[in-house]
RNA sequence: GGGCGAAUAGCUCAGCGGGAGAGCACCUGCCUUACACGCAGGGGGCCACAGGUUCAAACCCUGUUUCGCCCA
């Protein structure tokens, strides 16, 4: 980057790919272990191999690389780990869709040729994943990666569930669980979503068998009946009494059930008794175990009717439900029927009605794991960012149900149990065993895979190389801070957690920073369905990446969404053409011998302007820092912005031109403070852009090789000597220089005088002091607002024929000659006074109430003081020159 | 049914006990040699509603309304 041909318009593109291969080539992201260092850790959540990155990927990366850069920066041995999910459902179906399209499926391909598939799928889009994560910036040490499915991973997989099945925490048994019809597989409670549907509500009468009279029933799901094992009314509901006991025929099906009692049922709901299906509900599962009701499957995995089903065998559920029901009707069973609102489970990743089926199913037992879970949390060793998600999280976790975890796929971690065709013996084991118990070599494998999240489950310690006692998980476990979205809290951060605490004796991270979702502008989820998803590589391309990555962190606070627009993008993108463009002016204004080192700023005689901006500069370094390490990432992001547009671009670099063409000494004060103040705001804003940063910031006099391991900003750093921050004096010095050159501005904009053209104005201070202020900086004022002839003044008297505005600490005027509109600038002056005398007198009569001046802070009742005399002046002033005007 | 969040300028959102803010949009001037992806100036708000606490409330507490999310 040379001064003289620097393109007035940044283009990313020309840049980005340039740093990160001279990054990843010096090594800068690889982490050690040591010990002579502070470590900070970060693993990443392992995106799908299912596909590519979206916008939300985006987001939570690039709030993790933040954290990494600054802690980086500051001198900590960081690691972030990457790496990737094998997705068990999502890829097998992935590679079964693949299948359907060539004509052919996995029961005619098998399994040893599936999973060449499967594994073929993943070198391609693991692949996609990381070139991703490199266009983004992401700065993680790529000599780590993971996979959930990897040698090491694996190992860590079966282990736990040798260890676990061991302890008695995993068994195996039949239970009502939820079955997708369409991914052929049972999925785990969390994994099914419930959803409001319109449905229709069938009232069904159930003869008793003694023929006289009747039950009614209200049902959803007539073609359940054909599964019904009982009726059961509440214990309490007076109407049924004298039904308890008794025995009705289930319609159209003949078969004899009980009625029975019991508390589960919800007496105001329908006509108070429902039919109990043990097969088909949960609830009814539950209930048939307590009354003995027999479990009758009329509906098949395939979600077609079993041969339990008779004349509507090998029908469809959603067919068989209006055959049925149109049979009952038929049949005078149907009492009545009505609209129905009702909850509906679907399967999260087909959306598919969810079936309760009783299938046999490997289970964790989740209570004593959940315990030490609990305490961990709430004893307050692992923090939620923000605090309320922690309750989230408590919710689950104390009222957790055992976790069902295998599934009926081929693609994922096989589990490691095998069932004896001799004796029926189960032996779970690391390694395949030779033979049974019983002296069997007749041993089988169980076919099925454990669900993906149990792997994930293992992330922070299985990709540091657990259950190997290694240097790095000694070294970097428990990692510092997790990053993710509210919606897999209890998919994984929850089953981390647990996780961490049983198998290696520690919490697996301390902090958990939870990030929201990214909508679309209309506030709706992003999905493929709706197509309003937008790619973050199509926004690289566009835009940069830095841009992108502010884009996603800046204006909002941790854990809430936020909708996606052009518009801020675009903002952004002319946030880094800003930065691009100070740095030119900058660069511009180099002497030749400046380009490696910096120079000091002691030995130079700093102007106020140099000293306010210094101190300013303190100031933000101190609230980059700060916010940063309480997660406030946008907060930071927008100070950063302030700074550098408003602070620095708009004040200290108009200001500083005025002396770039002066005597030496000015020039070189100005000079050597643009590049020090620049410089550090580039490190300040390292993490958030590490791309235009790092150009920048090269061809700046700086020390050491690449901003990537530059140090981290401190508040006193490199200031002259005896300087201290804050500057007060500075900063009163040039908040009174932009109060008179804004109201000079503003007077000019008035009466329409082009910036072009100079126009003299008198200046009229308030005080000697303020006179003396002003005198040192009339040049400056003069420059800012092209006031010339500028006359500073005290104790004269005030023209006439001007235009006038009153700022704290002086009065300032704009003489018209006779072109001055007298009625137009009383009615001005007028309608200031007016809210000034408002203001002020709100003021009083704070100040006047007792109790304010008794019980508020001494800072705030002074504050309140200086406002009321800079209010009184204003008012005093204005209304002398409203009776001078009138007067003449 | 239970829990959580949101309600602030036309739009999107910060602020969460002591002067109502930003970006975009809008209006008026400017191609002032860093930047028109820009500069300067400007208009625009009973901070959802009703109570309460406090010297002081957009901010804390209680209730209400609307919207969104999670759990059952």
């Amino acid at each position: 980057m040379r001064a003289t041909d620097i393109p007035r318009v940044y283009d990313p593109t020309k840049v980005e790919e340039k740093w990160y291969a001279r990054w990843l080539e010096k090594g800068y992201f690889e982490a050690r272990v040591n010990p002579a260092r502070k470590p900070y850790c970060i693993v990443i959540p392992p995106p799908n191999i299912t596909g590519s990155l979206h916008l939300g990927h985006a987001l939570n990366n690039t709030v993790q690389d933040i954290l990494i850069r600054y802690r980086r920066m500051k001198g900590y041995e960081t690691l972030w780990l990457p790496g990737y999910d094998h997705a068990s459902i999502a890829t097998h179906m992935k590679i079964e869709e693949m299948l359907a399209a060539e004509g052919t499926n996995r029961y005619e391909l098998g399994r040893e040729r599936f999973l060449e598939r499967a594994w073929e799928w993943k070198e391609k889009y693991g692949g996609t994943i990381v070139s991703q994560l490199k266009r983004m910036g992401c700065s993680c040490d790529w000599s780590r990666e993971r996979f959930t499915m990897d040698e090491q991973c694996s190992r860590a997989v079966i282990e736990v569930f040798v260890r676990l099945y061991r302890k008695g925490l995993i068994y195996r048994g039949d239970y009502i669980t939820n079955w997708c019809p369409n991914c052929r597989t049972v999925i785990s409670d969390i994994e099914v979503e419930h959803e409001e549907v319109e449905g229709t509500l069938w009232f069904v009468r159930y003869p008793f068998s003694d023929g006289t009279g009747g039950i009614t029933v209200a049902t959803t799901r007539p073609e359940t009946i054909l599964g019904d094992s009982g009726v059961a009314v509440h214990p309490d509901d007076e109407r049924y009494r004298d039904a308890v006991g008794r025995t009705v025929v289930v319609p159209l099906v003949g078969r004899r059930v009980p009625v029975v009692a019991d508390e589960y049922v919800d007496p105001s709901f329908g006509t108070g008794a429902v039919k109990v299906t043990p097969g088909h509900d949960p609830g009814d599962y539950e209930a048939g175990r307590r009354h003995g009701l027999p479990v009758i499957k009329v509906i098949g995995g395939d979600g077609k009717m079993t041969d339990e089903a008779g004349k509507y065998a090998g029908m469809d559920r959603y067919e068989c439900r209006a055959a049925f029901a149109k049979e009952l009707e038929a049949s005078g069973y149907i009492v009545k029927v009505e609209d129905f609102v009702h909850s509906v489970g679907h399967c999260y990743r087909c959306r598919s009605v969810v079936e309760p089926l009783v299938t046999t199913q490997w289970f964790v037992k989740m209570k004593p794991l959940a315990e030490p879970a609990v305490r961990e949390v709430k004893e307050g060793r692992i923090r939620f960012v923000p605090e309320r998600f922690a309750k989230v999280y408590l919710g689950w976790m104390e009222n957790i149900r055992d976790w069902c975890i295998s599934r009926q796929l081929w693609w994922g971690h096989r589990i490691p149990a095998w069932y004896c065709r001799d004796c029926g013996e189960t032996t779970v084991s690391a390694t395949p065993p030779h033979a049974c118990s019983c002296g069997s070599v007749r041993l089988e494998q169980d076919p099925d895979v454990l669900d993906t999240w149990f792997s994930s489950a293992l992330w922070p310690f299985s990709t540091l190389g657990w259950p190997e006692d290694t240097p790095e998980l000694r070294y970097f476990y428990p990692t510092s801070v997790l990053v993710t979205a509210y919606d897999i809290i209890f998919f994984w951060v929850a089953r981390m957690i647990f996780s961490g605490l049983e198998f290696m004796g520690e919490r697996p991270f301390d902090d958990v920073l939870i990030t929201g979702l990214i909508k679309d502008s209309l506030g709706r989820k992003m999905s493929k369905t709706l197509g309003n998803g937008v790619d973050p590589l199509e926004v690289i391309r566009d835009y940069g990446a830095d841009t992108l990555r502010f884009t996603l962190v800046t204006g909002v606070t941790p854990g809430n969404d936020q909708r996606w627009f052009w518009e801020k993008v675009q903002g952004y993108r002319n946030f880094c053409n800003k930065i691009w463009n100070a740095s030119r002016f900058v660069l511009m204004n180099l002497d030749d011998t400046d380009s490696s080192r910096p120079v000091g700023l002691s030995d130079l005689q700093l102007e106020v302007e140099d000293r306010w901006i210094l101190s300013r500069l303190a100031g933000v370094t101190e609230d980059v820092t700060r916010l940063i390490e309480e997660y406030e990432i946008g907060e930071a992001g927008k100070v950063l912005y302030e700074f550098i547009w408003s602070e620095f671009c708009d004040w200290y670099i108009e200001l500083a031109k005025l002396r770039l063409s002066r005597s030496e000494g000015t020039r070189r004060a100005a000079q050597v403070t643009l590049s020090h103040v620049l410089e550090q705001a580039l490190r300040l804003l390292h993490p958030f852009m590490p791309f235009i940063t790092e150009e920048v910031w090269q061809a700046l006099p700086h020390d050491g090789e690449s901003i990537v391991v530059a140090r981290w900003p401190t508040p006193g750093e490199a200031v002259p000597a005896g300087f201290v921050a804050p500057d007060e004096e500075a900063q009163r010095v040039v908040s009174l220089v932009m109060g008179v050159v804004r109201a000079i501005r503003n007077l000019r904009a008035e009466v329409n005088v082009p910036a072009g053209r100079a126009a003299e104005v008198i200046v009229r201070a308030s005080s000697p002091e303020a006179a003396a202020v002003l005198d040192g900086m009339a040049e400056k004022i003069a420059g800012l607002s092209n006031a010339r002839p500028l006359r500073i003044e005290y104790g004269t008297g005030r023209p006439r024929q001007a235009l006038a505005s009153v700022v704290a600490g002086a009065e300032v005027f704009l003489p018209l000659g006779g072109l001055i509109d007298i009625e137009k600038e009383i009615g001005r002056l007028e309608r200031e006074a007016a809210q000034a005398r408002a203001e002020l007198e709100r003021s009083a009569r704070r100040l006047a109430n007792d109790d304010f001046l008794k019980k508020a802070p001494a800072a705030v009742i002074e504050k309140e003081m200086e406002k009321k005399r800079i209010l009184e002046e204003k008012v005093g002033v204005l209304g002398e020159r409203i009776a001078a005007l009138r007067g003449s």
